[in-house]
DNA sequence: GCGGTTGCTACAATTTCCGTAGCAACATCG
DNA sequence: CGATGTTGCTACGGAAATTGTAGCAACCGC
């Protein structure tokens, strides 16, 4: 069982609680940047979170419980799991990846 | 010894060698954002960053080489680790981060 | 020479993750 | 009613990643 990310739990590698901290420790954990990543279109089912992803079930039910304590997830049984408000605004601050990893991977095969 | 991001080499969790996969795949690795954030405000020395992060210096090395390989970060023998002019426009992508953590800490512990 | 800093490595112990199998709850269909 | 399918999720043994501690070789200033 991993140390959840809550107000008042220090990060991992960090004393103090602060926000980013918390958060880069949050983003930092396996597969969590893909979990987001993957519902960015809408709600997806668990078992198509673990094809998509390829984990296990194990850590991927780990990981959304996090994300889940975190409000950045929420599991609507009728559709699935999705994006909460804050998980969308999060994702929002992500979509200028996409572009921006374009751009890098023909600076590295350049 | 874990499988190096470059072109040609498909990310964890991915068949493709889609670029934002990648990046994912990069960025989700444990203390890699907390190393480019560390670096944030200018070069750091092996240990600033080992004891900045509380990393064992055999993981801290094999992440900075994963950085120098994706070309994020270049180490420069006068100052210590930095980011590269890449790795400066990443993390530039990342600043809003900052003020978002606070919004989001605020709405967690209400 | 001597002491300090540099980046980095070896290695055993611990933690995390994977892969497979399967369970309980619920819905649907006959 | 039973049979079948889908849901989220868990158990558990083996494999892989990470930690913690110690220390090395190269370099610089004195």
């Amino acid at each position: 069982m991993v140390k959840p990310v809550l107000p008042g739990h220090p990060a991992r590698g960090s004393k103090s609680g602060r926000p980013i901290m918390l958060l880069l420790d949050l983003l930092g954990r396996r597969w969590v940047l893909r979990l987001v990543w993957e519902l960015r279109e809408g709600p997806k089912r668990f078992r198509e979170l673990q094809m998509a992803i390829g984990a296990s079930p194990t850590i991927i039910n780990e990981r959304l419980a996090e994300l889940r304590a975190a409000k950045l997830v929420e599991l609507d049984t009728a559709s699935g799991y999705r994006l909460t408000a804050l998980g969308t605004e999060l994702l929002h601050l992500f979509l200028p990846l996409h572009a921006w990893s374009e751009k890098w991977a023909k600076r590295l095969s350049a």
